[in-house]
This record gives C-alpha cells, sequence and structure tokens, in this order.
RNA sequence: GCCCUGGUGGUGGAAUCGGUAGACACGCAGGACUUAAAAUCCUGUUGCCAUUGCGGCAGUGCGGGUUCAAGUCCCGCCCGGGGUACCA
C-alpha cells in the first residue's frame, strides 16, 4: 500500500478519502457533543440543466475552508447544502416538452450532487433538503399559515396570532388599536358583533401579516404572470427579458413593510459587507417628513400630499397628482376634462419601460382645478403628470420647484410660477435643492435653518390641524402570487368566497399532476386546469403559487432538523445553532432572498418559533468567477483568418472559438481546422510562427465556447490543486475571469510538499526525531500567518503563505515528522485529501478532520539578531544589525555611526533622531 | 443623477495599526538535464541610468496637503465595476 503510495497519485489518494468520510460520516453534526456550535452556510443552488462550471464553487469551497477550520478549532460544525429546486427554468423546460418539471429537476440534481462531492466538500449529506419536496414545502405552507393567522402590533412592534386582534375587536373594536392594516376605518365592540362573519373576515384580511389585496401588478404577457418588482430590471422582465406592463389583480401580499424599520435599524447589528446593507438600505427607502392637507377651491376635498421638506411650504407654487389618484376625476374642470381623460389613458398605456426611457420628456396637463394654500390661502393650479407615482406617498406632490429639481423641471416646461424661500448662497436662478440655507420668504419661517425649519414647520402643521409628522418607504409589501405550476400550492381554500387555511394537519396541500404546464393566458394559473384537485367538498382552492423566494427564506432553519415531522425545526435544536454564523453566496441576493429571509425570521422570532430575530450572523459575497473567451479575426467575406495583433490591418470579424483549442493565446491550427467542417480548409496569417488570439472577458456560457467545468480541471489537476486554486486566484469577493494556465503554480506546490514525504526515487523520508529548531521557527512563522489569514477571511494570501512555508521547509531538508504532522492539520482545510493522507502515512488510523489546530507559539520565534533599515531624511539609506536585546539606545548609537561613516552628517549634529521601538530609526539631518 | 466599490509590474495579486512597495504565483528570458520534446531544477524579471564594483534616480490613476515617514490619512479631480432611478 505504502509502496503504491510513494508517487502523488492524487486521482487515488482522493477516491479513497472521500470513501472513509463518507462511510465513516465523518462530517455529520451532533447536536448532542457538547461542543460549541458553528453554522457554516452555502446559498443553496438553483440546480440548472447546464451543471456547474468553475465559478460556481468559488464560495463553496471558501465555506469549506472556514467549515474545516473551526472543526479544527473544537467547534460542533452544521455545514449543509440543499437545492433551491421550484423555478422557471424547469417550468420553461415542463411547458416546452410536456414533461414534469419535477423530474427535470431531479436529474439536476443529480448532476449537481456528483459534481459537488467530487470537489471533497465537508457537507453533511444526510442534511440535505430540496425546496419543491413535499416533505419541505410542507413546512414553507405552514409558515403562510402562520403568516394568514397573525397581524402586526405597532404598539408593542411585535406579531402577534390572530386570535389575540379578534378579542381586541370583541372587547374594544379597533379604536385602542395600533397596528399595521390597510384599514382605515373604525369600530366599536358592538358593531364588530354586529358584523356577518364576511364582513368580519374582510376587515381581518385588512390586519392579517399573508393577506388578499387588489394591486396594480407586474403583468408579464409572454410569461403569462406576475413579477414582483424586484423580478422586473428596467421595465422588462429579469428572466427571459420580456416586456412588463401594469395590470390591477387580486394577489396574495405579505405584510413586510409592518417589518420596514426593524429591517432597517438591525442591519446596524450584523456583520455584512457594507455594499450589501446599503443596497438593503436604498431598497426600505426610509424619508422622514410630513403628510399636509390642501383643501381645494370650490370643492369640499382635500389633497394629502407627503413631503420630505415642510420647511418649503411657502415656497409651494402648483400641486401634482398622478394621473391615477383618485380626486384627479372629481375635481376636472369641464374645459379640461377632455385633455385629462386623454391624458390618463396616455399614462396608462405607457408601459413602465417607455416611462424611464422617457424620463427627460416632461408630461403633463392642468386639471382646471385649484387647491388653496393653507396659509396664505394663495390659488395652486392642479396639475397631473406621471412624474408623481401613485403608489409612493400619497400620490400627489406639492410642488416647490425653486427648491426640487423635477418640480423645477415641471414648472419650466410649462411656465408656472417659482418661488424661492432658501437662501443657500447661490444665484436665484435655477433649482437649488440643497438642504443647508436659510429660509426667507416664509413668513414664521423667515431667518431659521433648514434643519430647524422642517421641525418649526410640522409643529406649525399639527397646531393648524392639517398634517402630521409621517415617515414613508419606498419598500411595498410584497407580492406572493404567481400564476405558475411549479412552486408551493396555497394552503388556502375559497368557502363562498372566503379565504380559509387548510388546517396545519392537513399540510401538506401537494402539487396535482395537470396535462399541461402553460399558463391560461387570462392570468389564470396551470393549477386551475386540475379540476379535481381545485374543487373539494370544502371549497375551492387557491391555484396560484408561491414565488421563488419562498422556500428559500426559512431553508437554513430546516437543516437543523430537516427529517422532523413534527415541526419544521425543533425548539431545541434551534436553540443549539442559533442563526447562521458564517453565510456566503452572490451579491446578486442582497435585496431579494436576504431581505425576505430576514423578514420571516424576525416574524418567526416574534411569535416565539425561533431565539434569534437576524438568521445571518456574518455574510460574505463572493465575486463571480468570469469566462474568457478565444476571438478568432476573419477578414471579411473570405476563410483567411489573421493573428490577433495583425488584425487592424484588414477588415476582420471576430469569432468565438471554442478555449479548448487554444493554449496560452496560440491558436492550435489542425484542432481548429477539424473544429467544423466549414474551417477545414482555413488559411492563416500568422505573426512568426504562431497565429495569437483575441480573448473577451464574459460570462461562462455554452454560447461563447468559454466553460471550463471543475469535471475537468480535477481530473487533471486534483481536486486539492482545484481547490488551491480557486482560493489562491485572488480575495474572495473579487470578480476575476478564468485561467487554467495558472494552476501550474499550485500543482507544483503540492508535489513539492509530498518531496517532504518521499524522496523522487520514491523512498519514505520521514524520520521521526526531535525538532531542528530552525524548522520549529519557519512552522511557527507560518501558524502565525495561517491562524491570521483565516481569520480575517484573507484566503488567498494563506495559500500563499503555504507556498512559502512547504518551501522553506524544503529548502531546510525538513523532514521531521512532527513538523510535518502539524503541517498537514495546517492545510487540511484547503487540500483535505492530500492532508489526509500525509497525516496516515504519519502513522496515524484516525483521520484528521478534528485533531487540534496547531497554536502559535511566540516561544519559537526569538531571533538572536535583528535587521533594522535607517533613514536619513526619510530616505532608507541602510540596514543594521543588532542583537535582539540591544535595546533601543544601542540602535540609536549604531545608526548615527553609519550615518557619519556615509557623510550624511557631514559633521553636524542631526536635528532629529526617530526611535520607534525597535523597528526604524529615521535621521533628519 | 444619487449611493456603494475599486484603481499597485506583462498578468492574477501581496503589503493586517501610517513604517524596507511589488510577497506568492503565472508568463517571459537565459541556463542545466535530455538525441529531442515534455517534466523537473537553477538564475533573472517595476522602469530608467550605471553595470569591472558598489549602486543611483523615479515609481502604487491625476493634482495638492498632513507627517520624521503616505499605496495606506485629509482635500480636489479622472477612470473602471456594482446597485438604483421621476420615491416628493
Amino acid at each position: 500500500m505504502q509502496k503504491l503510495m510513494s508517487e502523488y497519485n492524487f486521482k487515488e489518494i482522493e477516491a479513497n478519502w472521500q470513501k472513509y468520510w463518507e462511510e465513516n460520516s465523518t462530517f455529520q453534526a451532533d447536536e448532542n457533543s457538547g461542543k460549541q456550535p458553528y453554522y457554516v452556510l452555502d446559498m443553496f443552488p438553483y440546480p440548472s440543466g447546464a451543471g456547474l462550471h468553475v465559478g460556481h464553487p468559488l464560495g463553496y469551497i471558501a465555506s469549506d475552508v472556514i467549515a474545516r477550520f473551526h472543526r479544527h478549532k473544537g467547534y460542533e460544525v452544521l455545514h449543509p447544502m440543499g437545492y433551491d429546486a421550484f423555478g422557471l427554468p424547469a417550468e420553461q423546460y415542463a411547458i416546452e416538452t410536456g414533461n414534469h418539471p419535477g423530474s427535470f429537476t431531479d436529474q439536476n440534481i443529480e448532476r449537481y450532487r456528483k459534481q459537488l462531492k467530487m470537489i471533497g466538500l465537508s457537507y453533511d449529506w444526510s442534511r440535505e433538503v430540496k425546496t419543491s419536496d413535499p416533505q419541505y414545502y410542507k413546512w414553507t405552507q405552514w409558515i403562510f399559515n402562520q403568516l394568514f393567522d397573525s397581524w402586526y402590533d405597532e404598539k408593542a412592534n411585535v406579531a402577534k396570532p390572530i386570535e389575540i386582534l379578534i378579542s381586541e375587536f370583541h372587547s374594544t373594536g379597533n379604536l385602542n388599536l395600533q397596528a399595521n392594516t390597510s384599514y382605515s376605518e373604525s369600530f366599536t365592540a358592538i358593531q364588530w358583533e354586529e358584523y356577518d362573519n364576511n364582513t368580519q373576515q374582510k376587515i381581518l384580511m385588512h390586519y392579517r401579516l399573508a393577506y388578499l389585496g387588489v394591486s396594480e401588478v407586474n403583468w408579464c404577457e409572454e410569461l403569462g404572470t406576475v413579477l414582483a418588482n424586484e423580478e422586473v430590471k428596467d421595465g422588462l422582465s429579469e428572466r427571459g427579458g420580456y416586456p412588463v406592463i401594469k395590470k390591477e389583480m387580486t394577489q396574495w401580499f405579505l405584510r413586510i413593510l409592518a417589518y420596514a424599520d426593524r429591517l432597517l435599524v438591525d442591519l446596524n447589528k450584523i456583520d455584512w459587507p457594507e455594499a450589501t446593507k446599503e443596497m438593503q438600505r436604498n431598497w426600505i427607502g426610509k424619508s422622514q417628513g410630513a403628510e399636509l392637507q390642501f383643501e381645494v377651491e370650490n370643492h369640499n376635498q382635500r389633497i394629502k400630499v407627503f413631503t420630505t421638506r415642510p420647511d418649503t411650504i411657502f415656497g409651494v407654487t402648483f400641486m401634482v397628482l398622478a394621473p391615477e389618484h383618485e380626486l384627479v376625476l372629481s375635481i376636472v374642470s369641464d374645459s379640461q376634462k377632455e385633455s385629462v381623460i386623454e391624458y390618463t389613458q396616455y399614462a396608462r398605456n405607457r408601459s413602465q419601460r417607455d416611462r424611464m426611457a422617457d424620463v427627460k420628456n416632461i408630461t403633463g396637463v392642468f386639471t382646471g382645478a385649484y387647491a388653496l394654500h393653507p396659509y396664505t390661502s394663495e390659488r395652486l393650479p392642479i396639475w397631473i403628470s406621471d412624474y408623481v407615482l401613485a403608489d409612493y406617498g400619497t400620490g400627489a406632490v406639492m410642488a416647490v420647484p425653486a427648491h426640487d429639481t423635477r418640480d423645477y423641471g415641471f414648472a419650466k416646461q410649462f411656465q408656472l410660477s417659482i418661488t424661492y424661500v432658501v437662501d443657500a448662497g447661490l444665484p436665484l436662478d435655477s433649482c437649488i435643492d440643497s438642504k443647508a440655507g436659510t429660509l426667507f420668504n416664509s413668513d414664521f419661517l423667515n431667518g431659521l435653518q433648514v434643519a430647524d425649519a422642517v421641525k418649526v414647520a410640522i409643529n406649525s402643521i399639527k397646531e393648524k390641524n392639517i398634517g402630521i409628522g409621517k415617515v414613508n418607504y419606498k419598500l411595498r409589501d410584497a407580492n406572493f402570487s404567481r400564476q405558475r405550476y411549479w412552486g408551493e400550492p396555497f394552503p388556502i381554500v375559497y368557502q363562498n368566497g372566503v379565504p380559509t387555511l387548510v388546517d396545519t394537519k392537513y399540510l401538506p396541500v401537494s402539487l396535482p399532476n395537470v396535462d399541461s404546464y402553460l399558463p391560461s393566458g387570462t392570468g389564470e394559473s396551470p393549477l386551475a386546469r386540475a379540476e379535481s384537485w381545485v374543487n373539494t367538498p370544502n371549497g375551492v382552492r387557491e391555484t396560484d403559487t408561491m414565488p421563488g423566494w419562498a422556500g428559500s427564506s426559512w431553508y437554513f432553519l430546516r437543516y437543523m432538523d430537516p427529517h422532523n415531522e413534527e415541526v419544521f425545526c425543533s425548539p431545541e435544536r434551534e436553540a443549539y445553532w442559533g442563526n447562521v454564523d458564517f453565510y456566503i453566496g452572490g451579491s446578486e441576493h442582497a435585496t431579494v432572498h436576504l431581505l425576505f429571509a430576514r423578514f420571516w425570521q424576525k416574524f418567526l422570532f416574534d411569535r416565539g418559533f425561533v431565539t434569534k430575530d437576524e438568521p445571518f450572523q456574518k455574510l460574505i459575497n463572493q465575486g463571480m468567477i468570469q469566462g474568457r473567451s478565444s476571438l478568432a479575426y476573419r477578414i471579411n467575406k473570405t476563410n483567411t483568418f489573421v493573428s490577433a495583433n495583425l488584425k487592424d490591418n484588414y477588415e476582420t470579424t471576430a469569432l468565438h472559438i471554442d478555449i479548448s483549442m487554444v493554449d496560452n493565446d496560440v491558436l492550435h491550427l489542425d484542432s481548429f481546422r477539424n473544429w467544423r467542417k466549414e474551417y477545414k480548409d482555413s488559411e492563416f496569417i500568422l505573426e512568426g510562427d504562431k497565429f495569437i488570439c483575441g480573448y473577451e472577458v464574459e460570462k461562462m456560457s455554452k454560447r461563447w465556447y468559454n466553460v471550463v467545468t471543475p469535471d475537468e480541471v480535477i481530473s487533471k489537476y486534483g481536486c486539492d490543486a482545484f481547490r488551491l486554486y480557486e482560493m489562491f486566484l485572488g480575495p474572495i469577493e473579487s470578480s476575476k475571469p478564468w485561467e487554467t494556465k495558472g494552476i501550474d503554480g499550485v500543482s507544483r506546490f503540492l508535489k513539492k510538499l509530498w518531496g517532504l514525504i518521499y524522496s523522487t526515487e520514491g523512498k519514505l523520508v520521514l524520520v521521526d526525531e526531535p525538532e531542528k529548531p530552525e524548522d520549529q521557527k519557519i512552522l511557527h512563522k507560518g501558524i502565525k500567518k495561517l491562524t491570521d489569514d483565516i481569520n480575517r477571511f484573507s484566503l488567498n494570501t494563506c495559500v500563499s503563505n503555504y507556498m512559502i512555508l512547504v518551501n522553506e521547509l524544503t529548502a531546510n531538508s525538513c523532514h521531521t515528522k512532527s513538523i510535518i504532522e502539524q503541517l498537514a492539520i495546517l492545510l487540511s482545510p484547503f487540500a483535505p485529501h492530500v492532508s489526509e493522507e500525509i497525516w496516515k502515512i504519519c502513522g496515524h488510523t484516525q483521520g484528521l478532520s478534528t485533531i487540534p489546530y496547531p497554536v502559535f507559539n511566540p516561544d519559537f520565534l526569538i531571533e538572536s539578531e535583528i535587521e533594522y533599515p535607517v533613514s536619513v531624511n526619510g530616505k532608507t539609506r541602510f540596514k543594521i544589525v543588532v542583537a535582539a536585546d540591544a535595546g533601543a539606545d544601542a540602535v540609536k548609537q549604531m545608526a548615527l555611526q553609519h550615518i557619519e561613516m556615509g557623510k550624511w552628517l557631514a559633521g553636524k549634529e542631526p536635528k532629529k533622531i526617530i526611535v520607534v521601538t525597535g523597528r526604524i530609526v529615521n535621521v533628519v539631518v
């Protein structure tokens, strides 16, 4: 056996150890070990048909390093993997082929699992979850039930069971209530008792955290479905890039707005990248200001507006309503009616995309009506324009053209008057939106600074009873309905039109089989086709399904207790693991997934199901690894290709060619000729004797022939080399192109490492002898660096430091067993297979995955001499070598001698001598 | 536009608290071994000047500043990447 292993045979070593780990359940997490828990999580993948390319495992390897490191540090580590299995690609596949999306998904999962196992990741595979598994989505539905049966008490700032609300209604109505609700009317206990069941249910719906609401939604005709704001990019669907328009539909919503403030404030207590936090802050979009009312002249109506600048109230010169605003038709004058209606139609028919592409084109129409200024009673013309959004604030604004750029543009376009009220020291001939300045022209606000004026204005507004201080959010309640097949069915049955929960004990509500996966086109889900499923003795089932992010908003909790049939996660298990200590994934999930997961966690926390109110304590966003495509330049209208640096002499077209035919940008001509028929007789214009290809960095995709799979890299170099190289490439957070050629470096490193154990002749050179002090010094210098590197998550420098360590030990001809043993433990998080093998060669029969990590001992580093650089006038001139215990004065003396010899002093006294704790001497002459 | 990031050799990158800039690796050049190639090993590799010898000067996107000392801190710009967008 050992003779066979005398050569570094990674194929055998890696296969053996992967088998060993599997057979011994090495990485199964154990809640009863008595150790400190540590939870390391990857964002679970959506298993696409294309499988993994070399970019995907970057984060998985990094988290595996962290997981393995913590096992060595004595933690009980939970490191699971699973699949986000519901999703649009599988649905599209089902529509196109008629096959069930589930079996397609399972095939893909099979492939993913195989590829992941090849990388030697230390997952606890016994905890694998799949969101499309009925035993999993049973609990997704259960959480929906809890949301449906909860309301948000804003007084206590906590979600509570709906029964508490109902008993509140029975005792005092909604008069004393401070709840997050869309219900604006008040009722007493007596009135509540008098309402019939239907009415009561309708009112309750306005309080539930999962509620049915009518709303304008993003409707995508091509996909036949509604999309969340998060799924729309620039007016096009994120998937597919189809146009999206506004459409009114009854939909399920989650009342995430109730949590807006906590989601914002609690960002301060988690260790996330600043960029990600900032994205969430912007997404939540809190703004503080005031809501105030303007009377409409000759109408018994008031227009409510929201403003963040109540201080500029005396600068208001007109009003603008959104075209969809409810008052538009009731206040419009007869003469303006026609053009107003025309404009509303125009605004309605414009897709979001048109509207955005057209920001500079200012449009709007006068309604013929006037509002009255609450302080001066001045007449303010009321306009409508689509720059005012119906669903933000109140859908109406008080226009202050002097101090708001959009109002200014509008005023200029339609020649409305402009009144300046803030003096920021700038000429009064353009828009001044600075929030620093002194108020003038503003009655009781005159002379105040903006910040103070805001407060005084709000107080005055309150006193006059025309408004209140108010906070607004950009965040909207989350649309939770999709008209798709491949998602979680709602646990909802409509009894006489009243939505009712399917009792928890009847969950899961499983997906039925259907004859076609196509949406009906009228907005009804494909589930409506399963008539026998839809119609139950208790009523009619909801046919929408939940969105893709439902299952991924809580999967990290299921890993703690994945096989529990009684509860989504037992309280004991949850209490043990707490929340995720270390979470790694792509930044594309900064808003949708991470925000909704935080929301669900907080909700479950409020209701006492979990003990932490944030799901992910530390977050790292790994960068993307892009492809590096190769290009060949063909001279137009010929079959002749020209080498990259000569291409400017010709008119050429760049063609993507398969990167497997290119080595170091040099094209292998025969492979290219054999690649495709049409290139069989191609001619080449060479540079010297080579044909050089151009390149482009872009997404890895079959389309560009630039995909590199882990499979091919691992079979050629081994997975330890692959893992080391992925970590070596650069900081985890940054994106960079994949270049296979660089992997030779880590491959050589592993061979050198092997050379510490076996000579080139295959002889075991390990010796069991006392450690030499020089080797101890090298080792402990390494331990210090490596531990620091992992602790600050600088995995690329960590790999570099392994290389230095092994280089130094090799140069020192160190073959001491105890040193090599410690080296194996140090390396084990990065290159676990070869480390295990070395550990075994050192005579251990048990694996090393939980062997304590070596501890740095500074005693080994004491040096007898220290080299100091010495600067004169800030320039390093020379180095002096002194005894380690020489002291600062001796260093100074010696430095001065050298300076004298070098004539830098020229007989003068030095002006200043700086000795920094035995490090550097700088002498100013 | 606004917010967040980043800018260091031919390339990926290192420099952790303001203290020898370019660690480590790729690539390249030269050499050794070889009939030859591959593999391996050795040497050199920021630029310019000097290389018989020490070396010298410049240098971290640009322009200023603070400091004995700046890639790192401060002020003003330029450029790239990501997010967001009529949010009142």
